[in-house]
DNA sequence: CGGCTTATTCCTCATGGCAGAAAGAGTTTA
DNA sequence: TAAACTCTTTCTGCCATGAGGAATAAGCCG
């Protein structure tokens, strides 16, 4: 704990107060979190009742308040996200030791990825940390692959109300991913960088994530290729084995 | 996650949501978090910093925020009284099945006592369940234990400027509960209702926890007491046996 | 049935969201 | 290598809206 911010947000510091209480000393009742906070029972209720809907607590038939799913100590590492980052890291830094170029985890999010997990390229020149951020599937290598592994149908859900996106033009180019088995970002995302991206799939064949490497233009070289698709093949062997055993 | 409360609080709702999202997908930017949460920059730097604050947040030297201590595994199970609740949870079982009257934890709290955990007795006139509710230490049976075995100075700081608390009697009815090793609440919280404590202390002799039976007065018979102390004896020679271990 | 507790509703004013400015950090360029 | 540039984080002030509290209704238990 820090510091109290110079322009604290009382509600916001009331719900996380209650929060950590709940998980520090267990089952309260409303008028207890009334007394503890300082404030009327009501606005304790109304505070429990955002905690409830945020998974933060929950109500047990002795009507006293619980810590909830999120404050419990399964919670952190069950997310499927949380878990899959965990999964994804040592074959991230194996595959940017094995290249020398920056290795991204990425996850769909409707017509967007976001980058989970970053190893970064110990070069000067490299591919940065994108991590936490989002940006259009189709226009990043990860992104290309896991659309190419989409049912048509989930496809067309994404893109047949975008105007800003040539459906039949991507489709084409999709069908080229599928092709190949990678996608190449070229510039179309950052000015001077390059990208190849490969999907990793569930047992069912659907794409949960991909991984790709981020490389400045100047050291992308075609003849290089095979070698990064053979780096990434096998991190996305070893991820997809390891989601299979699970 | 239940439904929407009808009278959401959504500054709260953006905290928590940040908060799980932060559990979930992992490092996250104050950019990355207003566009997540579709408020301005600035709100959702002031939410980060107020998860900072209360231990939900902490930021990174790359910048990120990444889930703070409450949301880590070990923070559920780590938590001293979450800990002082488990250990002593079957050491309370077992004094209710022993006495078959009601056994409750409590923990101090400044003046008070917290009631962290209770087992019922069967019967169907017993002491109830006070879980989440804190009570003046000096009118409570564990809590004069406690009080008790505070050294002088610290009893003083806690009631030298408290009017409503007559200290020298206090101090005297205290020298008795020493001697005996027991205190008893005779209805001073509840009317009808009679309860025996003992104070659980650590290896340095310093109370941490109490434990008490509570009996309806009607069933309160000073030729059951020994029986009642042994049992509570036994319970909190095992309870402070339990903390030396750690 | 009574008393306590939880849950809901309404109103008002204090505070949370936003815009803008300042400060910080990393990258690019000369 | 230093300055310029750009993006990002942090800070600040203002005002309208949403959070807190009072009152009421509903629920629960002895």
């Amino acid at each position: 704990m820090r510091n109290k911010p110079p322009y604290a947000l009382s509600s916001v510091d009331h719900a996380l107060h209650l929060a950590a209480l709940l998980q520090q000393e267990g089952p309260m009742r409303v008028t207890d979190a009334a007394e503890r906070l300082g404030v009327a029972v009501s606005t304790a209720h109304r505070l429990l009742a955002m905690l409830v809907y945020r998974d933060f607590a929950e109500q047990g038939p002795d009507r006293r308040y619980r810590p909830g799913k999120v404050l419990r100590p399964a919670a952190a590492s069950a997310a499927p996200v949380a878990l899959l980052r965990e999964l994804c890291l040592p074959e991230l830094r194996t595959l940017m030791e094995r290249t020398q170029e920056s290795a991204n985890l990425m996850v769909p999010a409707g017509a967007e990825v976001r980058f989970i997990a970053t190893a970064e390229s110990p070069q000067v020149l490299r591919g940065g940390d994108r991590v936490g951020r989002s940006l259009p599937a189709h226009c990043v290598s990860g992104g290309k692959t896991i659309l190419a592994a989409l049912p048509p149908t989930e496809l067309d859900a994404l893109y047949s109300e975008d105007d800003s996106v040539d459906l039949p033009r991507l489709r084409r180019e999709l069908a080229l991913v599928r092709e190949r088995g990678f996608a190449i970002n070229d510039q179309l995302t950052e000015t001077g960088l390059t990208a190849v991206g490969m999907a990793i799939k569930d047992a069912g064949g659907s794409p949960v994530a991909a991984l790709s490497l981020a490389l400045p233009t100047a050291r992308f070289d075609r003849e290089r290729l095979p070698g990064w698709v053979g780096a990434l093949s096998s991190a996305v062997a070893k991820v997809e084995a390891a989601l299979s055993a699970r």
